[in-house]
DNA sequence: CGGGTAAAGTCTACAGTGTAGATCGGGCGT
DNA sequence: ACGCCCGATCTACACTGTAGACTTTACCCG
């Protein structure tokens, strides 16, 4: 199809072979959602950026919903739990950070994180996907936590930081520097009669510090937390 | 194109025409995602359905996107506060429940909740999606908070609710019967060694009051929002 | 009653999608 | 040398959203 495509010799004179394995055509996926979206993810257009054919990328998924998935794995696999730290809040609380991060660079990845597990009944969900809960679950374990009670820690832990990231995903603006004029204008669209709360925080709406937030709703839940556990260890 | 399709009499034998109303296209469009999930809303069934021509559905919403937006409005609109009523901290408690409710019904279309804001600018949304931030907003500053504390309050509050739907939604298990046969069977396939803790929870996910989880949650946030408020008044 | 106007509904057509199934090509073991 | 198999490709099909032209319907005014 292209010019020079011949080159299948060892050496490709410095052209473009990275042979085609499940990580190349993950992170090329991962590059293009982040780019332009999760519905520019198409076969034929990635197919197109790895030049190939698209039909060769069911080899490494087997279908589009199986590489959505294989993007959400990819991304989770950024994180990661340093085992040996001291205080199992301190981990919580990194850990929550570095997810918060990771939602911010890859916005568009958020729907997959939250979305495709619904579709998913808890077993059968790729590995990659279940890890984090695993880590969590054996760090709580670790604190003493009773393993049931490990596990309603770590719902109300992950639910209030999914929440969390929706919300401020939610009032994600991309220019900080017209961000409060558009929302204004956003704003200014609403009838004054049904909607004066709202118009009137708008100020306050522009400027919200989602590290901070997310920093004292975690302490309220990790204080509420250990006083459980205190409770239970006596 | 049916049989006895010149029926546009005054009184139509009975048969069918609904005349194809904005909320009669969003009523159906809803009865389809509810019934087969969102990739099976598709202009041309959704016309099928209503026995009219796909084309017609963009006089009533002028996307497919839009129609879905639509449909997410729709469902939310089931939800409402009743204004009068005594304590806000009750106020919300019956709030997330309702919309724990509206969630298990409509399991679909949660995805459209938490998912679609992300792609609109907070002004540009559906009215029927802002109302309930509005509503709550009003609600917390009649009870006695600054304006901008009833927005971190709204935002501690909605992020624990949409956190809180997701992680029960992931845990949904069809059939209540054979759910914990299903669900060891989903989780045999994790490797043991990888995973001892989650297998050794199955059991305990299996009987998960989401309800029970939800008010425990609701009222840990909610005696904090208290105190918070009591400090404030003084 | 006739005619004009605007809306509501329909038809056709196009570019693009996911993917099943047959086909090709080239490197390996024997 | 042969056969084999696996990765990559090609072709084809059913289906998608939707632009634009067209037809039908409803109604209002003279």
């Amino acid at each position: 199809m292209g010019s020079a495509n011949r080159a299948k010799s060892r050496r490709s004179s410095g052209s473009q072979k990275p042979p085609l394995s499940r990580d190349a055509v993950l992170s090329k996926a991962l590059e293009l959602v982040d780019a332009e979206g999760i519905d520019a993810l198409t076969m034929r257009r990635l197919g197109q950026r790895l030049g190939c054919d698209p039909m060769s990328l069911y080899r490494y998924a087997e279908s589009r919903a199986a590489l959505l998935d294989g993007v959400a794995e990819l991304v989770l696999d950024e994180l990661s739990i340093q085992p040996g730290d001291p205080d199992w809040k301190v981990q919580l609380r990194l850990l929550a950070h570095d997810f918060r991060k990771l939602a911010l660079q890859h916005p568009h990845v958020v729907p997959l994180l939250v979305t495709r597990p619904l579709s998913t009944p808890l077993g059968m969900r790729p590995l990659g996907t279940l890890r984090p809960l695993e880590q969590i679950l054996s760090l709580l374990i670790a604190a003493g936590f009773e393993p049931s009670d490990a596990l309603h820690v770590y719902r109300a832990y992950y639910g209030f930081l999914y929440g969390h990231i929706l919300n401020e995903l939610q009032e994600f603006i991309v220019d900080p520097e017209e961000s409060e004029a558009l929302l204004r204008l956003g704003l200014h669209r609403l009838p004054a009669k049904d909607f004066p709360r709202l118009r009137a925080l708008a100020p306050a709406l522009a400027d919200y510090d989602g590290s901070e937030e997310l920093d004292q709703g975690l302490t309220i839940r990790l204080t509420g937390l250990e006083a459980q556990l205190a409770r239970r260890t006596g």
